[in-house]
DNA sequence: TCCTTTGCAAGACAACTGTAACAAAAAGAA
DNA sequence: TTCTTTTTGTTACAGTTGTCTTGCAAAGGA
């Protein structure tokens, strides 16, 4: 066999060309013409790694997935409780460059989602696993006593995680909400709400994710 | 002069064929040529009303976002209070038809806003408009003593309406979380938290919404 | 009646898209 | 070297799109 290529390596860096694109302009300006001039190789390249654009899209929106998942893995093993809860939440908002960039990522194909049913199918697995994270973060919590046991955690997991989504994209839209989001964090101001009565834990400092993958 | 036309209906007109177009297919899919055809009158009608299919997207956008701030302030009009802030913020949750298809044109037009500046701007100002109606809802609440008065009304409603939107985008992308939202109100639950430690306020029935502009 | 202005339809045009077919190149195997 | 297979580049093609021009119909004013 000739010349060796590492299809799965050379996926992915198409993959991250495409996220690129989309991050800056949205997913009408990922043409595949744009996506080989931006890599370097021609559009025949891209044929013969991808299907489709569909499945281009998909390959990317596949990665992008696979970044926060991997973050939120990792922020379970290193916390626990409420400081792996708020990390988790707070991996999300647009609070620095390479959020912003996963954000908009994000929002783009949340809308493409609503017409391409292969990408709504890979954004509700993605959504699951977000809120499956932020659930066990919150038996956690309980467990420990910094929230009461009554709560149920599958719920509070769902709202907590359309409350960090809604405020970001809503940042991304409008200044002053982006202003607000950094100057307060919301999403420690309502965990505390929901831990009112019982013995408020010690504010954690969030340690700064550094070695995530850069999109 | 010949022939008299009301420029302003006939736009609407437009618009509100339009609004049907992004809702079902999105607004990738609101070409020139399509409105035209489900409009019934030829691509030549509506250059004659709209000078670009940017100038017309923006007319409906304008159009969606008017049939929500009257939703509002005829909120406003009838209730106060609690009972206001509770039929404002699920105003927007698509929790029928109606709703469904208002939100699904929002969250494209949210995609579409993140590259587009004339859209962006007012989706902003959209967005400003509905945190103002919030916010007086949440003083009225606090003037009658159903929210604490410690509370910033500002920074809630920013905080409500983000959790409103979240909650609608992931229930538009994930079937449980749509059954999660409609079997309880998250927008109720959180704002009892609120209250917590006053006097819980009776449950109100949401009056259903009638007689508004249907999409 | 004729004329002028507006509403509307139809088509032309250039630009751009996804896709596929074909050719060249490259590199290990014989 | 020569052959074979994979990778890559080039090109063509059909379909869509936004935009603009042209022409016709209609209706009120003179």
């Amino acid at each position: 066999m000739p010349r060796l290529v590492d299809h799965n390596e050379r996926r992915r860096q198409i993959c991250d060309v495409l996220l690129d694109i989309v991050s800056e302009a949205g997913i009408a300006a990922a043409t595949i013409r744009e996506v080989a001039d931006r890599s370097g190789w021609s559009t025949g390249v891209i044929g013969h790694y991808f299907n489709n654009r569909q499945d281009l899209l998909l390959g990317g929106l596949r990665r992008a997935a696979e970044i926060l998942a991997e973050h939120n893995t990792r922020v379970l093993k290193t916390l626990e409780g409420i400081a792996a809860l708020e990390q988790i939440l707070e991996g999300s908002i647009p609070l620095d460059k390479r959020r912003l960039a996963l954000c908009r990522i994000f929002f783009f194909f949340y809308a493409e989602g609503m017409t391409e049913e292969e990408l709504r199918q890979e954004l509700e697995s993605y959504l699951l696993g977000w809120r499956k994270s932020v659930t066990r973060a919150i038996r956690d919590a309980q467990a420990q006593g910094d929230l009461p046991a009554e709560l149920d955690p599958k719920r509070i997991a769902a709202d907590l995680v359309g409350l960090a989504d809604g405020l970001s994209i809503h940042s991304l839209l409008d200044p002053r909400v982006m202003a607000q989001l950094r100057e307060h964090s919301p999403v420690r101001f309502w965990i505390r709400r929901l831990a009112a009565g019982l013995p408020a834990g010690e504010a954690v400092e969030p340690a700064q994710a550094k070695n995530y993958a850069v999109v």
